[in-house]
RNA sequence: GGAGGGGUGGCAGAGCGGUUGAAUGCACCGGUCUUGAAAACCGGCAUACCUUCACGGGUAUCGAGGGUUCGAAUCCCUCCCCCUCCGCCA
């Protein structure tokens, strides 16, 4: 959410942000404000009246000790008369916040300004593109094919067991997902994230402080009867890890590194992509986020996603970096990358990361601060995050690039250590 | 799941209906002293919001929410969390 202070001060510029992100009405803006005027006559109302009623209720206690009985029955029964009033003013100061709360829970984060303007994904920019469209002697298959011949990932099974986008991944391709996870880990590591293994549940709270809650809950799976929803990504515990806190400046940045299944219903999704693993209720996916200063959180940006970038290069996948525009790239970034990998058996390109700068728009919400060196008023932070990366189609893009005439396929050398084996099949 | 104990400022720890936003100690910051440091002494030291050009004033917050009362950190109810014991269990 932003700052109440900065849309008093700003109006125009949070209109704007509505208008280009595509996301409600500019009115917005002037109903609240209007509800904030209210609110705060409310506030200074209820406020004069019980500073009355505290005074008198000292007062109350000194005749009282004195012995004052009678002086002491006057005041009492003018504060009892007080106290109708003061519920009432309190009432309603509480509605008038409650709304204004609300009001400001629509209001989406404002693009940085290098964000190009416009409505749908056709308006995105690509701004970067890395390695060659591979040449085969052959028609490339799609991954489900190069799936299904070596028995990598047995999806009828799972929708037996589950549903369907709950797949097995069983002997070398259960292996490769797990060498993947373990290569994003120790690569994140090494550049110098803390591994992180979050809880894979999370409370309203948390959902709220991400922004999943409270517009996207049919992203989520609910276990109603707790409280409690299955994480869509490992974003939501980590970056909650530090909800209310107070962190001191020397130890920013915070960087972490976890991964997690991520859950997602996916619902109403329909369409050409979604066959094979392109697209799972169920996926696994390392995330990286960090907490920065708030002047250091666009180099911070271009550092993360540089971080992303890497494990594509080691991995020999062409890849390409689109500068979301400001129709398509969510309510809650300021600026974000996406990064997607190219699929020459589906001929198509397949989004496997998106890094986000949230400035301080997550942070607020979880109210998330860091205190000044040399002391100071606490001052609200910037979280940003990053997928390092998400699994499915980047198996499903090895396989399509590695896939040989004979039906086997090479894994890229960086990732044999761990696997152990550096061809699946034939 | 059952029984009991407890949640107070960065930490430790008083308070258990009336100038208590909260004693005291530690930590931290500033000052005096000192050649320097330590010690000692003096002062400062929560968060949010409202109000004020400013100095300042006010409200709220002692796990969360509700209640009793003129007045609640202190009494009552509900919930959450932590600890101990028992049960169950990877």
């Amino acid at each position: 959410m932003l700052d109440i202070q900065f849309i008093r001060d700003n109006p125009a510029v949070v209109k704007e942000a509505i208008d280009k992100k595509r996301t409600g009405s500019p009115d917005l803006v002037d109903r609240i404000l209007e509800l904030d005027h209210s609110w705060r006559q409310a506030v200074t109302e209820h406020q004069e009246l019980k500073t009355e009623a505290n005074a008198s209720a000292q007062q109350i206690g000194a005749l009282m000790k004195s012995g004052q009985r009678d002086a002491a029955q006057k005041l009492i029964a003018r504060n009892t008369e007080m106290k109708s009033r003061l519920a009432e003013l309190e009432s309603r100061e509480r509605s008038l916040h409650a709304n204004l709360n609300g009001l400001l829970y629509e209001i989406p984060n404002i693009p940085h300004p290098t964000v190009p303007v416009g409505r749908t994904e056709e308006d995105n920019q690509v701004v970067h593109e890395w390695g060659k469209h591979p040449s085969f002697s052959f028609t490339p298959r799609a991954h489900w094919d190069l799936i299904e011949q070596h028995a990598l990932v047995d999806f009828d099974r799972g929708a037996k067991v589950s549903g369907a986008g709950f797949p097995f991944y069983r002997g070398q391709g259960a292996r490769l997902q797990r060498s993947l996870v373990q290569f994003f880990l120790d690569t994140a590591t090494r550049r110098g994230y803390t591994e992180i293994q979050p809880p894979l549940v999370i409370n309203e709270d948390s959902a709220r402080g991400t922004g999943q809650l409270p517009d996207k809950e049919d992203l989520m799976y609910e276990a109603k009867r707790d409280g409690l929803y299955l994480i869509p990504t490992a974003e939501v515990p980590v970056t909650n890890l530090h909800r209310d806190e107070i962190i001191p400046e020397e130890e920013l940045p915070l960087k972490y590194c976890a991964y997690t299944p991520c859950f997602r219903r996916e619902a109403g999704s329909h369409g050409k992509i979604v066959r094979g693993l392109n697209r799972l209720h169920q996926f696994d996916k390392v995330e990286l986020v960090q907490f920065v200063h708030p002047e250091r959180s666009y180099d911070a940006l271009e550092a993360l996603r540089e971080d992303a970038e890497a494990l594509l290069v080691a991995l020999e996948l062409p890849y390409r970096r689109l500068l979301m525009s400001t129709g398509d790239m969510g309510f809650t970034q300021a600026k974000k990358y996406d990064l997607e990998v190219w699929s020459p058996g589906q001929e198509q390109w397949l989004e496997v990361s998106s890094i986000s700068n949230f400035e301080s728009f997550q942070a607020r919400r979880m109210n998330i601060r860091y205190r000044p060196d040399g002391g100071g008023k606490p001052v609200v932070l910037h979280t940003l995050n990053g997928s390092g990366l998400a699994l499915p189609r980047i198996v499903a893009a090895l396989l399509e690039h590695g896939q040989q005439a004979d039906g086997s396929i090479v894994l890229p050398a960086a990732l044999h250590p761990w696997t152990g084996f550096d061809t699946i099949g034939p």
